[in-house]
DNA sequence: GAGGAAGTTGTGCCCGCACACAATTTAGTA
DNA sequence: TACTAAATTGTGTGCGGGCACAACTTCCTC
């Protein structure tokens, strides 16, 4: 009680009894009789005991491991931040006993997905990240995990079945509407936008749904649905030749065609196409800093990059996984990340590197 | 080394001496040899050790006691934010022994910072947080504190004399910047903007000025200017009627004028006036999520604010001074918090109360 | 009523570090 | 050489909590 703190020596010299039986009840190990249980219980409540955590980390050297199952970022550099945000969280905690052991599987193969889970399970980990973008797959390993007992933590795909410890990522729905927003901010007047899936995965199919929806449902919402026409357009894992042919013949069919929203990372792909073709009255609303955006929102050709914080969601995943296991912390089951919107004039703040780090949010 | 963790122990072994010797030679406590201190110094950079800051922070009783010399938040909601942000810096780093004392002072009064200042002077405390809005009082505080040894940290107002021991908040010339960019991306037609400077407090005015030194830099630097007529306006401290009258006066005078940039948290007034005169086709874009604010943002007659994360200033000053005095970690001499995009379809994520405590950044 | 099992409760040590104090070595002087 | 002061180095304790183990109560059985 020195300090305003409340200890459990102080808690056991109120009950009249010991720090261990204080400890037992504390965490319930039994071995302690119902009335005395009560008692300290009440105490416990009364003098609102808060464990020092320091204390308790400092006691235990348990070493919890936990696995990160992400896909490979040379494939798709969109899947370097959660890696580093991953990263970032476990230097941050390794004073607590978190070991992160990373297991990278090719987001375009289902098998080294499976290989890669099966690992996991093996190495009998105390908790898992994971980005489930193969749904099916995913399920016999989450039923799997759940009888195995371990907590399991998603981000950036949302699967609420066998429900995980937590889902952290964006608010699909919203982000459109958020798109939908910027895009028409800078369209005054009457014209057509067109929405743009590309994308080389497939898993990704409800994501961009749920976008779109968004996206339409703020023209509607706005009552500007006669004004605009919103045309949509999948480009999904096709050559170059197709891609082209297929925008030139929505570009020539569509004389009025002032802006386009990318409901992936692949934002680039247009603004390249756009400026080859020396197009410059198109705006472009997409999604992700990654760099091949980002050149594009530098030079102007892309208006606003939405970021979806995938750091933050590597790095808060990992925190839940350690509030549950290590503080015992209730953790929240949805996480929904800040939908960043970015520009070439405050672009530096998400991006810089060595501070980028510090642009994760911190959990209450 | 247990778990790659080492220990002063582990450096006492390696070094052939006892952990008393090795923590003499990290605390620099002197009563070592020259040739021993020398060796330590080396294992200590090969092992590269890191103390555990749990078992520092456990064994000492040491309060540190920090004063947050910050404005009524009564006056001025805008001030609600950083005190909450203090506050949870406090609640955070209580276990460290922080306790941080608030001295709020009138901000419409240079006495009463004058006063409580001084209050801060006498309290012998072992830092200091504070918006120094009286620049000329605020140096001779510096001075002060200076020769007495406190560090103290400044925040939303910059004064770089008397190197305080950070600096955190926006960058304002950036910040007019993106301002500028917003405004222009929703006016492509040439059209009158104005810029206005509504302010209570005199001190502000450096602040405002780069704001605007940021915005015209943007026109400019996009060789925009022929396009735009940049106008401006100063209503500071003055009273409705002659608001009213010399907006009209500018209304009147500028028929073409579709957007207004307010440099201050004040963007509501002219929010209201507009409503008031059933103006529906000028944008304005404007500062800070007060409620007065997110009101008219809401309704669509604010385009967009940006957020100045007042609450993290408050936050990351509180844990700067932590990390100078807890933890003796550098800290960085000036930290730019990013500048936030926010419109009606984001604005949950910044001020969702009970989760905005989640969107401080975390520094690396 | 002795003996023992089961149910309770208390004690002591460790975690890594800081710091006070004890112990040892070295240097200096008579 | 003997003895002391100074310089250097080692040891022990406590911080708050977790956990193993010791110790103490009951209560039952023969």
């Amino acid at each position: 009680m020195i300090n305003n703190i409340v200890r459990i020596k102080d808690i056991a010299k109120k009950a009249g009894v010991s720090t261990g039986t204080v400890d037992r009840v504390i965490h319930d190990r039994g071995r302690v009789s119902k009335k005395v249980k009560e008692d300290v219980l009440k105490i416990l409540e009364e003098m609102n005991y808060e464990p020092n955590l320091m204390a308790r980390a400092l006691g235990s050297h348990k070493v919890y491991l936990l696995a990160a199952l992400i896909p490979n970022p040379l494939t798709d550099s969109f899947w370097e931040a959660p890696k580093s945000g991953i990263e970032k969280a476990e230097k941050d905690l390794k004073q607590y006993g978190i070991v992160v052991k990373q297991y990278i599987f090719n987001p375009y193969d289902v098998n080294s997905f499976i290989e890669k889970a099966n690992e996991v399970s093996e190495d009998n980990v105390d908790g898992i990240i994971l980005s489930p973008i193969f749904y099916r797959q995913s399920l016999l390993f989450f039923e799997k995990w759940k009888n195995q007992n371990i907590p399991f933590v998603l981000f950036n795909t949302q699967i609420a079945e066998y429900d995980p410890l937590s889902y952290i990522g964006q608010d699909s729905f919203q982000s459109g509407c958020l798109a939908g927003k910027l895009l028409q901010y800078g369209l005054p007047d009457p014209c057509s936008v067109l929405i743009a899936h590309i994308d080389e995965e497939i898993s990704n199919a409800a994501h961009l749904i749920t976008k779109e929806q968004g996206f339409r449902n703020y023209f509607t919402k706005n009552k500007l649905d006669k004004k605009y026409t919103i045309l949509r357009i999948e480009l999904n894992r096709c050559t170059q030749k197709v891609f082209n042919k297929r925008l030139d013949e929505i570009i020539s069919n569509t004389p009025d065609l002032a802006g386009i929203f990318v409901t992936t990372s692949k934002a680039h792909v247009i603004a390249k196409y756009l400026e080859d073709k020396k197009i410059s009255n198109i705006k472009i609303i997409g999604y992700d800093l990654i760099s091949e955006n980002i050149h594009y929102l530098n030079n102007g050709s892309i208006s606003f990059l939405i970021n979806q914080n995938p750091k933050g969601q590597g790095f808060w995943g990992i925190h839940h996984l350690a509030d549950y296991l290590v503080f015992k912390k209730k953790v929240p089951g949805l996480k929904y990340l800040p939908l960043d919107i970015v520009t070439k004039e405050n672009l530096s703040y998400y991006v810089e590197e060595g501070n980028n780090l510090a642009d994760l949010n911190v959990s209450g």
